[in-house]
DNA sequence: CCTCCCCCTGGGAGCGCTCCCACCTGCGCT
DNA sequence: AGCGCAGGTGGGAGCGCTCCCAGGGGGAGG
């Protein structure tokens, strides 16, 4: 089969659905586009013609003629995917799908990976080829959201990058998870509670960290800078930071750490020096990931609500798009989070 | 006077690219396409044109006048989400991401989850707003590869659904995956190897059910249909068919469960029943997801080329919508698995 | 030296839609 | 009766691109 192109059986045009319904080409469109300036009858006599012909408008000619397109980016930055990966990336994903579901909006998704597809990026966007652009993983020192900001162009972003964030951005309650999950190991009478850091160029780490401090105060805790050990999210950074605590303070009863991952490692390293979780030391996850609910002992951990903020991600930039854009300042949604407590603690 | 309509502000158009570099509109165009019959000094002042004006082509201009979209969809069955989020889904995703990197095309991720949604999908589809489509997860009865077919749309699906796929398919190993996992447990000295299978109706675990059973027969271990217990890639399900496996044949020393997840469930009544992992009872799970290198005794599973996957369904549904397509017949692309071995075997 | 081609090239003709302007009804008012 | 107005309506004018056809130059062949 070698030319089997449908294009000549055609699909129905505006034209032709206004012609069958008896009316102009404008006055289909405007019943199409839901216009209130149609009488019923009319109205209903192009939805007729619609149901009949099996039209769908044809979103090419739309988009051109109309200067928008009808599409949202998803942006990814690929080499974060590899730690985002648990459950992040498809929760976040599901999340907006839920938002666009009763939308005519597609969604476009964008693994930015090399310095030459970034580049790519910035021209599609300058091209505007879609309406509204969602940022997830966005590094602080990224160009990308301020150039997005000088085109004008509505982007939300999955987690602010200072305290004074420029852009809309929806994020978890960090700083309230991680004095959860200190608050819990201090109620339970553990006295010398460590923390392990995410990158603290992530805004979203910092805040956690300042969480810990806060609970470590509230709860009459010396503070103990010695107990606070910089790691990078991984498995293997969880590790060394681990053994870098042991070696200080090898009297510590409790450890923190700001993703599950890391506290993988951290198990790892205790065990290998024979300290029994949860007897000797107590361990508290971030992300309440897979790996939380099968690592043994399971991982106590901060359940954030990713879906939700996929959701929230995409309603708000749908309302940018929108124009319903609440233009006093851009706005920052903030999600609780969950301390779901298990065996590790 | 239609003449130097001096646009402001506006994004370069192929028109204007064509004036600055003192050429027709379609020499422009031939340029931009990388059409052999352009003169070498022509490309190279269009080309310089390009760069000055950082023209990008209008994508919706293109679709509409070239009657094709540049874009691609990876449907995604929403309800199967969950479970295939562990590695599945992201590893897919970059890989299609790869494939895509060095291409015009873009990826449109639709999530398909009410009946409304999947309407929506097939109105999508036949209104050919896409050139091609990738199928994930589908069922054997779903009724959208067929309505795909009938459209003429190009399409990659990700698993087969039967032996003999109509489709162009990309699959792993299934069966040599099984096969190797038992044969594995059989050189152990395992002599009642037990299976937990996923739901049948999908071809994949089928052939993975396939797998261990010629790999028992191989080993010149006794079939034993008590032996294979069927479930549905849940944990509870595994669980559930664990319990069922112990009292049928206590005595059986090895378990072969088609993924992770479920081998997750068997774990924990393993443990209930006081089997000791591996000592009592050896187990292998399918997948190789982040819960087998977690669990506890670290998960011996198949590993499957997911991401691999993902690329070249992405590269066969790109030759096929370049007509490169095998017309013999739909290729079905299986990649290998992996067994590896960790310390529940 | 003329002719025939073969390259390249320019630009017309849409692709299907939205935007917008003009028009055309009725109706209520003066 | 005349006028204004507003709600409905039709269709022209593009949006920026690709496709394709006709046309202009040379080089090769007669």
């Amino acid at each position: 089969m070698a030319a089997a192109r449908v294009r000549s059986g055609g699909r129905p045009t505006l034209e032709e659905v206004a012609a069958r319904a008896g009316v102009g080409r404008g006055t289909a469109s405007r019943v199409i586009n839901g216009s209130p300036r149609v009488s019923e009858a009319t109205r209903e006599a192009v939805e007729a013609a619609v149901a009949e012909l099996g039209y769908v408008p044809n979103r090419a000619a739309r988009a051109l003629a109309g200067n928008r397109t009808d599409a949202i980016a998803l942006v990814v930055p690929e080499p974060e995917t590899r730690f985002f990966a648990e459950p992040y990336f498809s929760a976040i994903v599901r999340g907006v799908g839920a938002a666009l579901a009763d939308t005519e909006m597609q969604l476009l998704l964008t693994l930015v990976g090399s310095d030459r597809e970034r580049r790519r990026l910035a021209q599609y966007l300058t091209a505007h080829r879609v309406d509204g652009v969602l940022l997830v993983a966005v590094h602080a020192d990224d160009p990308l959201p301020e150039l997005l900001g000088q085109l004008g162009m509505p982007c939300v972003i999955s987690g602010a990058r200072h305290a004074a964030e420029p852009l809309a951005s929806v994020d978890s309650d960090n700083f309230d998870g991680a004095r959860a999950a200190v608050e819990h190991l201090a109620s339970r009478g553990r006295r010398q509670v460590a923390t392990i850091t995410g990158r603290l160029e992530v805004y979203g780490a910092q805040r956690r960290l300042d969480g810990y401090r806060a609970a470590v105060s509230a709860a009459g805790l010396a503070p103990d800078e010695r107990l606070i050990a910089p790691a990078d999210f991984t498995e293997e950074g969880g590790a060394r930071a681990m053994r870098r605590l042991l070696e200080r303070r090898p009297a510590l009863d409790a450890v923190f750490a700001a993703s599950d991952v890391m506290a993988a490692g951290a198990r790892q390293v205790l065990r290998e020096a024979g300290r029994r979780i949860p007897e000797d030391v107590a361990l508290i996850g971030f992300d309440d990931s897979a790996v939380a609910r099968h690592m043994h002992p399971a991982l106590t951990s901060v359940r954030q609500p990713i879906e939700e903020m996929g959701q929230r991600m995409a309603e708000l930039l749908l309302d940018e798009i929108a124009g319903r854009a609440p233009d006093a300042e851009s706005p920052t949604v903030v999600l609780p989070t969950e301390l779901v407590v298990r065996d590790s603690s």
